[in-house]
DNA sequence: CCTTGACTTAGAGTATACTCTAAGTATTAC
DNA sequence: GTAATACTTAGAGTATACTCTAAGTCAAGG
């Protein structure tokens, strides 16, 4: 399957303009048609996604910019995008136990916050 | 025990300019000695460190500022706070849960590109 | 007495990541 | 043939959360 911008935007949650930024900064390559007419593809659905999934971790534009870079030149880039995900997911662990202690910090306040109410005030 | 704001910016990892700033906004209130010197007390440190988990759970300084401003006004606004975390809670949730996912989905691209690369080249 | 550390207001600067506008052209679908 | 959708460059605007500078004052400690 191929999509026009305008689609591709739909399914992926990315603004036309956002869209044409990314590739502007080198985070995707895209198809074009005769007409110079932007055909996005699976694979850039799949690749998107997968930004999406850096994006979500917390890796900046910076990041990923290098990470698409060298997955764009080709296989001998392995081991330095295997490096860049490695030290990422170290970041990524520790940012999600903190996440961790301070939804548990927000469960006990909240939990305070009930007792302090009253049962009849607690709702659901 | 009672803290310069020297002192207080060392302790809580916040500097001086954030900590004034953060007091301008509301955040936090402090109390003066006869000189208008900024007097920081251990109540102040449990309340930044409160402050310091809401913001881990990517609280806005906009809600955190209303947070902070029914806590200044008193025990009527118990559940107006409530209503905020439980409120805020849902969403920490779902990006607790978004952030599992794609962290799991990081750990995927590790293992494939450690298999593409191959034993000899996997680092510990 | 002078250095250190505190205070003030007001506003400028930084970084990130978009987000949009302008102004003009081109192609496709009805 | 006109509306919708696409394209371009270049730059301006937005939002968040700081972060710092200027320019001046004030008080305590060695």
């Amino acid at each position: 399957m191929t999509y026009s911008i305008g689609e591709f935007s739909k399914i992926v949650g990315l603004s036309e303009h956002t869209l044409r930024f990314y590739e502007k900064e080198g985070l995707i390559k895209v198809n074009r048609n005769d007409n110079n007419v932007r055909i996005y593809s699976d694979e850039n659905k799949l690749w998107i996604e997968s930004l999406l999934h850096l994006k979500n971790t917390g890796m900046s534009l910076k990041d990923m910019k290098q990470f698409a870079m060298w997955g764009h030149i080709g296989d001998e880039t392995m081991e330095e995008r295997l490096a860049l995900l490695k030290n990422h997911r170290k970041k990524v662990v520790e940012e999600f136990e903190k996440l961790r202690q301070s939804l548990e910090h927000l469960d006990n306040k909240i939990y305070f916050y009930e007792n302090e109410l009253g049962d009849c005030f607690s709702k659901k």
